[in-house]
This record gives C-alpha cells, sequence and structure tokens, in this order.
DNA sequence: CTGGAAATGAAAATCATTTTCAATAAGGGG
DNA sequence: CCCCTTATTGAAAATGATTTTCATTTCCAG
C-alpha cells in the first residue's frame, strides 16, 4: 500500500482518530484513494480504485466511510444532478470552490475565481434573506452548468 | 373537474399544443393541480392531488407529464437534496427566483429579493468563467440553507 | 366517424443507497 | 503481548424514487 500525499493523511487520519473513530484499513485505503485523485469521483469510481489495492472492500463500507469522512469534514459530497453523488477530499487552501459542470460530457471543473466577488454579494445577500425571512443561512449552493470546450468543437 | 386561473391553464395549454402533444384528461388535471397549489410538490405529492379528481391516474403518468411539463417549459424542477424532485409551475412575472431551505424541516421559501445583485455578479462571474475555461454557460443553480424561524424556537 | 399514432396504466425493472446481521478486527487495559 | 469489548466490516436483502415495457385506450386530423 503506497502513500502519495503522505504528510496530508497523516493530518486527515489524525482527524478521524480524533473524531473518535477507529483508524481501519479500509478507512486508510479509502482515504489513500481520495488523496490520490483530484477528479470528482463517485462511490463506485473510488470502490474500483480501491478493490485493486485492497480486493475484500464492499462497496458498503464505501458508502459508509465516505458518510463518516464527510461528517469529520475530511470529504466534500456533491450532487451534479446526474443521480450519484460525487466526492473529493479537501486538499489544504483548495477549500472554498464551486462546480462548473458540462451538460454534454459530465465534465466538472473547479473555480475559484470571482469568489471574491462571490463572497461579497454571498454576504450582502445573507444578511438581506436572514433578516427578511429571520432564517439563519448556515450554507450555499453555487453551480453554473454549461457546454464546455471540447463538446462545441 | 374545476379549473382555478383559468386564463393561465389556457396559456400553458395552448404551450403544450404548440409544441405538438395532445391535451389529454390528465395532463390537463395535472396541470390544473400544479396552477393551484403554489408549493413545491413531489411527484408523490402530485399524484396524490391528482388522484382525488381523476381515480385512474398512474404514477407513471404524473412522471411522464412532468417531464414533458419541463421541457415545454411549463414547469420548474428543483432538487432540494431530500432525494426526491419537486416541481413548481412558472407563473407569469414570479419566473427567477432561488431558494431558501431550512434543514430542519424542509420548509423552502422562494425569494426574487436581491436578484438584481445576484444578477449582477452572475453576469460577471458568467463572462469571466467562459472567457477563462472557454465554456459556454447555460444555466446556473443558487440555493441557500438554513434554519427557518419556527425551527429555531 | 375512423384509423393510426400518441398516451396511458399496471407491473416489472433499474439503480443508487441503506439496512440487517453475523463475522471480524481495532486498540485500551491488564 | 494478549484479551475483551465494541466498533467496524461485508454479503445479501431491502428500500424508494424513477424508468421501462407492453398491451390497452384515447386523441384528433382527415
Ligand atoms: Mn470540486
Ligand atoms: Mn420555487
Ligand atoms: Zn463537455
Ligand atoms: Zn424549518
Amino acid at each position: 500500500m503506497r502513500f502519495g500525499r503522505r504528510g496530508f493523511c497523516k493530518a486527515w487520519q489524525g482527524q478521524i482518530k480524533d473524531a473518535g473513530y477507529r483508524l481501519t484499513i479500509p478507512r486508510q485505503v479509502i482515504l489513500d484513494v481520495l488523496a490520490n485523485n483530484t477528479g470528482h469521483l463517485s462511490a463506485e469510481d473510488i470502490y474500483l480504485k480501491v478493490h485493486k489495492i485492497y480486493p475484500q472492500i464492499g462497496l458498503t463500507t464505501i458508502y459508509r466511510t465516505l458518510d463518516l469522512l464527510v461528517s469529520v469534514g475530511v470529504v466534500l459530497k456533491s450532487d451534479f444532478g446526474d443521480g450519484r453523488a460525487r466526492f473529493e477530499i479537501k486538499i489544504k487552501d483548495k477549500t472554498h470552490h464551486h462546480h462548473l459542470i458540462c451538460t454534454k460530457c459530465s465534465r466538472v471543473i473547479d473555480y475559484t475565481d470571482f469568489i471574491d466577488k462571490e463572497l461579497k454579494l454571498l454576504a450582502e445577500t445573507k444578511k438581506g434573506l436572514s433578516e427578511k425571512f429571520d432564517f439563519e443561512i448556515t450554507g450555499h449552493l453555487i453551480q453554473f452548468y454549461g457546454v464546455c470546450k471540447d463538446c462545441r468543437s
């Protein structure tokens, strides 16, 4: 079992232990797979990759571990509207980003640009909405849909 | 069969025929139910309501008709993250709006306020993203999550 | 009115995710 | 280092929203 991003893995493993969970082989392997794949993977994508390293893994464990990692704050879960959840590990510095989704080929682009302006609007909107509807806003979802370069040629 | 919002119904029925579809009883009843319920209904919600008026309806027809209405542009389909799609009819003037979703009770609030500022940011962001990633943006999704007044008391 | 295409409804199929439950493994105390 | 308790795992079955299939019914143009 090779661990890329070893430093990060250590930190993530710490988060798991700190939350009171055991550090099992399946969890380490799943974390490792997530750490070495930048994309937005489905549970099955992850299952297939983990399976190569640790063939006795069960899909159930993938789902359970992903839930755990999301709850601990190590993993981000997204829904791009294709009926399956997508997961990506939260890497230091590249934390808050939004998604640009190609409706033709399902390619997903992360972007952090324009986040400054967005943040400003978000702050204003949040304030306005909170006051107007007496609603305590805890999160937001912003996604753009369109057609990527390749799918237009 | 009573039709509220009769004027609108006529217009919507026109859209269906214009798109080359037949104007059947199930479609009229579903349209009627949507027109008289402002909320964000699931397919089953709609099925139950339609069933009272037209008991022979099948859930399959609900799904098929909703697809059709969405494709024709008469109905808006949303996903609030609870595993079932929600539908609402597009009423003149209150067209473009976003959603505020209570994570405790699932209440959904429509809002059009701040849309102006949002639109401005959206325009800028769209332009920036289009240029930077050579991506043709066709749509966006913006939702706020939080806890409503009632769920905090 | 009528024929043929479009639409419908019941039942079965899909498919991602969850639940159940018996077997296994982690890791703190001895 | 070894146990013991309890968390975790994996296989299989269950779930639940949505889709597909297919035989029957309905719409509506001619
Ligand atoms: Mn991402
Ligand atoms: Mn709405
Ligand atoms: Zn594409
Ligand atoms: Zn609430």
